[in-house]
DNA sequence: GTTGAGCGTT
């Protein structure tokens, strides 16, 4: 199974692959999306890691508050769009 | 060529 990982205070030239190559470093990355703005197509700053389920907490502690493309990035498990 | 707290599309 998998978990969704919410990655904030994103550098603005972060990308999805920038992030699945950090967090595979931790851990079982299934996929990456970086948010774009729905109008303008640039980056807001943050984006979603879809990763192994057992893997998800380590990666969460792991990655929390590391910089990032010289950023301090904030790593925390994703909220549910359906709920 | 910009910005800076937050939670994404089918």
């Amino acid at each position: 199974m998998s978990k969704t990982l919410y990655v904030g205070n994103l550098p603005w030239q972060t990308t999805e692959d920038d992030l699945a190559d950090v967090f595979r470093q931790h851990g079982t990355v299934i996929s990456s999306r970086i948010v774009t703005d729905r109008d303008t197509g640039r980056a807001r700053g943050f984006g979603f890691v879809e990763v192994d389920d057992a893997d998800a907490e380590k990666m969460v502690e792991a990655m929390n508050d590391t910089e990032l493309g010289g950023r301090r990035v904030v790593v925390n498990e994703a909220r549910q769009r359906q709920g």
